[in-house]
DNA sequence: TCCACTTTGTAAAGTGAATTAATTAAGTGA
DNA sequence: TCACTTAATTAATTCACTTTACAAAGTGGA
């Protein structure tokens, strides 16, 4: 039998151990298929990373009770930065995302000023968490749009018009950590994956309802990419033919009929048509206060709202039946009305669904607003978990598929 | 430096081979990071193997000139099944997808008679070949419908209604040979990612357009499979609001309205309402005919065939924009009007997409008639692929993710 | 309270696939 | 012909794993 050298081995037991929170070697050695006394070479070398520790005795099962091991994610902290359309999110975190710094600020409204912001803000935050011995080995960011991960820049963002393509190329030149930027909805994923994922899913599709709407797929544990600079935006599929106008250019869009901005503009017509609502008294108008109007039983509001809904429903209907993914999770500013979200979309998607069985679990992420930052640092996180290195020298190789030297 | 040990080190050598055709011990080295004597030893255990063989020698590049080490997939061969709706083909071919014996039978209408055609046309076609020298190792089985590989079982085929749910079962009772059936669009995705893959495209979207309208997806470089029994099927996705009856009991899905069948039933319509068309004289029907008429300019012919292509244009519109993938390949009957096909469909995706570059890849498949059987066989392939060896004890091993001993 | 048994974990020797280093082989070009 | 380049093998070494043996720490029955 031939098994795998320690580099890679290293990380399948660190992922394991991750997974399981805690377990024992013997444990880990049936699932690796390794011996015991490989394992335990590889537990000692990741305790010296201080990425595993020892952790008690468990119950003993007829012999020897088994050594504890569990992740040890408290050692190493990495900044995430959510670019919001209308806030900036700074959040610092360990390993096992537990935030232990965060900030909120409101998203400038010109190029300089965001560029100088999120430059002077990441540097404040970096040297108070060094002062209270917070070490930030990496920071990860997301953003709206179309972003090329590999490049650093953002090729398409018409939510965020006054950020300029090349954040992460300005950000290096003053900063000397690793950065990473990627697709906010992408970073959501990676965030549902590490910290939101107790089944150990390994095809999630993620869709983020908020200004804008968008999607994130999870394929063989991994993130999926797309072609070229990755246009996967399922708020850009046409489900309404003829609809309204999209942010885009074309009509009919997910994002156009189904967003909070579509739900915000169909009140607002409303209102101004004269109907009958409480939402006349409520300027502005928010996605929040349309959903609480239609909770509370308006019936414009009721009207909006479901018919955005109602047009989303068949849209992850046809994800379930393209895609048939494990779990559907959606994210972002609209989950705040989560029990009315859920009771509107889960029966159409079981009505209209294709398969035979049970429709693929719908749920609301746990992890609230902080998915977005969460998940921009897992960013950087990944290559620690997925070269089982806090070296950011030992990142790079495992990027490109494999490449050595 | 850690590397991976040669039973990892050899598939990623024979896959390099594979997908190269022809290369040199250096490259190999420098494309795996291995060294060079490191590369020489794992090729040595592939021609053992005769899964690769020396080729003459490459040009001098200033120096000694290289051996050339090709792949040979001519030593073994594979048996694959394309159970189609009217017609059963069957195609002995090696490791390169060439095939050497092919049998064409139409579809039996009765669960006994399918099941028995099956068992003795394998049996004698095994036999006919071992009788030239071409030893079988495996059997791979297409199946139109929901299949769970894990069990072989047939879970949803409405378009094979003579089917029992344990085609694979039944076989391995008379037949000692390794026996493989799946999703027939699926294995076409893996004739395709095999043998039409020159860019080495990982991220692959297929669409099989028949009687029925299939879909399949290759992401990460391997077949996306979808939870539980994997209901991943564009077909029945919505794409007409209150359209036209499906075979799946919903209304509107892409497959009634786009598939040969929804074209043939429209066109029969257009000859009942006593429209003016030379479809009059052409009973029966076939989708060739329909799509010949509209060629030659036809103009109920075309108002169908458009009709149908439209929509057909939408939905893979909202592939490219929900997954970007790198190629898009149309495969099945319809494909006979090849030209005509993409003349429509293309236009209509350039005018609709989101990004802002060029739109995916769409092309027809290079495989014609044949993609199914030889997606069939790549059941089997893909286990010699993967393990470099062409031992059933050794492909159990590798199939759950890593599972040694 | 032993004692046989189970399970856990380590220590030490052995294995095998990789590495490095040295050498041979086979070309090019001045 | 000679210096140089590139290709490939051989031989010694390294290192992550395995195998084997044994120690440690529990359970349970006589």
């Amino acid at each position: 039998m031939n098994h795998q050298t320690s580099s890679s081995n290293q990380t399948r037991v660190l992922n394991l151990i991750r997974i399981h929170q805690t377990t024992t070697r013997t444990n880990l050695a049936q699932e690796t298929g390794l011996t015991v006394p490989a394992i335990s070479n590889i537990v000692r070398g990741l305790e010296l990373l201080k990425l595993v520790k020892e952790d008690g005795r468990a119950e003993s099962t007829g012999g020897k009770p088994a050594q504890l091991v569990s992740f040890d994610g408290t050692q190493y902290f990495v900044l995430g930065v959510d670019m919001g359309t209308t806030n900036l999110r700074f959040a610092v975190m360990n390993l096992k995302g537990q935030v232990v710094y965060k900030e909120i600020i409101p998203t400038p409204t010109t190029d300089r000023t965001l560029m100088n912001i999120l430059d002077t803000r990441i540097h404040q935050i970096i040297a108070d968490c060094a002062s209270r011995g917070i070490i930030v080995v990496g920071i990860g960011i997301g953003a709206p749009g179309i972003v090329n991960r590999a490049t650093g820049q953002l090729i398409y963002s018409p939510n965020m018009k006054y950020a300029t393509s090349e954040i992460r190329t300005e950000l290096m030149r003053s900063i000397d950590l690793p950065i990473e930027i990627h697709n906010i909805t992408k970073c959501m994923a990676l965030a549902e994956q590490n910290f939101d994922n107790d089944d150990g899913a390994t095809d999630i599709f993620c869709i983020s309802l908020g200004f804008g709407i968008g999607s994130a797929l999870i394929t063989h544990s991994e993130l999926y990419e797309g072609a070229n600079n990755g246009y996967t935006e399922m708020g850009h599929t046409l489900i309404k033919p003829n609809g309204p106008l999209c942010a885009c250019g074309n009509h009919g869009c997910v994002e156009a009929v189904s967003s909070i901005s579509a739900i915000i503009r169909d009140a607002k017509t409303a209102v101004d048509r004269g109907e009958e609502t409480i939402l006349k008294t409520q300027t502005p108008l928010t996605g929040k206060k349309v959903f609480d109007a239609a909770i509370a039983g308006d019936p414009v509001a009721i009207q909006v709202v479901s018919n955005a809904l109602q047009y989303l429903g068949i849209a992850i209907t046809n994800i379930t039946n393209l895609l048939d993914p494990q779990r559907i999770v959606l994210l972002g500013g609209m989950t705040n009305s989560k029990d009315y979200l859920l009771e509107k979309i889960v029966p159409i998607v079981q009505e209209n669904h294709f398969s035979v069985g049970d429709i693929p679990q719908i749920q609301v992420s746990k992890l609230g607003e902080d998915a977005g930052v969460i998940g921009a640092a897992s960013l950087i996180m990944n290559h620690i978990f997925q070269s089982a290195s806090v070296d950011p020298v030992d990142w790079q190789l495992t990027r490109p598929v494999m490449l050595a030297d």
